[in-house]
DNA sequence: GTTAGTGCAAACCTTTTGCAGCTCT
DNA sequence: AGAGCTGCAAAAGGTTTGCACTAAC
C-alpha cells in the first residue's frame, strides 16, 4: 500500500493530513485506475457529501507538485480533463483504444533506455515523463472494419458523439 | 515544403482551401515552432484582422483529424492549451524545460521500437503517440541550484507567476 | 492559538456549438 | 446553385481564485 508512504512524505513537509485528503488519498492509491478530478470527487462523495470539488483539485495539485502522482492526458480520447494515478509502478507507457477507451499500460526497458538516452544527449535532468499512444485495440479493430464496410463513403464525423460524465448538480 | 502536399492531401477529400486556411496552413508549416491555437490566431490575424478563432479551431480540427498534423500537450509548461506541429519529420519525443520553456526534439529509434513492440504485443493498431518530457535544461540547472541555495528553505510557489499571453481584446 | 485548509461563489482559460450569411467550386 | 465554410455570440468543459470560516497541529 503505497498511500501510507505518501502520507508520511506529506507529514514531513508540514502538509496537514485532513479528512478530506486522507479519503481523496485512499481512493486514488486503492482504484487501481485512472481517475479523473470529476471521477474522484464523485467517489469522494459518497464517503463526504460535504466534500467540496475545489478540494479535490488542490488535493491533485498538492500530490502532483510534490511527485506523489502523476498527471496524464491519455490522448485526450474522452476530453480534456487530466488523468492521475500514483507514482509507485516502474515508469510506463499508456496504450489508448480510441473506440473503446480501454487503457493498457505497456511496460519495458526501452523507456528506461530512451530516458536514458536523454539525460545524457542534452544533459537534461528529467523529473517527469510520459508516453502516450492512441490507435485501436485488437478487439475494435475488427469492429471497426466492420463499420467502415457498412458504410463505406461516409467519413466517421469528428462530432459523433462521446459518452462523457456529466456533472450532477 | 510540406504544405503543398497538405493542400493535395485536403483537395483531394472535397475540403475547400479557403484563404483562411491557407495562411493558417502555411503559419504552421513555416513557423518551425509548436503553435497554440491563440498564437496561430493572432499570427494569423497579423494577414487578415477579420479571420476568427473559431475559423483557427475549426481548421485545427481539421488537420488533426486528417492526421496532417499532431497535437501535443508539452506537458502544459504554460497552460493547458495544445500544441500543433505538422506531421512530416520522423517520431520524435519532446524534452521540456519546466523553467525555461524551451523545448528539444528527441529522435532515435527507440520511439521505433518501442512502437513496434506495442504493436506485437497487444496487437494494437497505433493511429498517433506522443512521448514528452518534463525536467531542467542543463542551463536552468545550474540556475535552478543557485536560486535554491539563495532561498533554502522556501518551497518554490506552485503559484509562482508565468508569462503568458494574454488575449488582446 | 496559529496557520493551513475548506467550502462557496465567482471567475478564468480554452474550446465548442448554433445559426445566419458568405464563398468556393 | 449548392454544399461547405466563416464570423459572431453564446455556451460549455475543466480548472483556479478570493475570502470568510473551520480545523489540524
Amino acid at each position: 500500500m503505497v498511500v501510507s508512504g505518501i502520507k508520511d512524505s506529506l507529514k514531513q513537509q508540514g502538509v496537514r493530513l485532513t479528512r478530506q485528503r486522507k479519503i481523496l488519498l485512499d481512493l486514488i492509491d486503492q482504484s487501481g485506475q485512472h481517475l479523473d478530478a470529476e471521477r474522484l470527487f464523485t467517489l469522494a462523495r459518497e464517503k463526504d457529501p460535504k466534500l467540496n470539488r475545489v478540494t479535490v483539485y488542490r488535493t491533485l495539485k498538492l500530490l502532483k507538485a510534490g511527485g506523489l502522482v502523476d498527471e496524464l492526458d491519455l490522448m485526450h480520447h474522452d476530453g480534456d480533463q487530466h488523468y492521475y494515478e500514483t507514482r509507485l509502478k516502474q515508469e510506463h507507457a499508456h496504450v489508448i483504444c480510441l473506440r473503446c477507451g480501454k487503457i493498457e499500460e505497456f511496460f519495458g526497458d526501452l523507456l528506461k533506455k530512451m530516458r536514458q538516452q536523454i539525460e545524457t544527449h542534452f544533459g537534461f535532468e528529467i523529473v517527469l515523463s510520459r508516453t502516450e499512444v492512441g490507435g485501436y485495440c485488437s478487439h475494435c479493430q475488427a469492429l471497426r472494419a466492420k463499420e467502415l464496410t457498412d458504410a463505406p463513403m461516409v467519413e466517421p464525423s469528428a462530432t459523433t458523439g462521446r459518452a462523457r460524465h456529466p456533472r450532477s448538480q
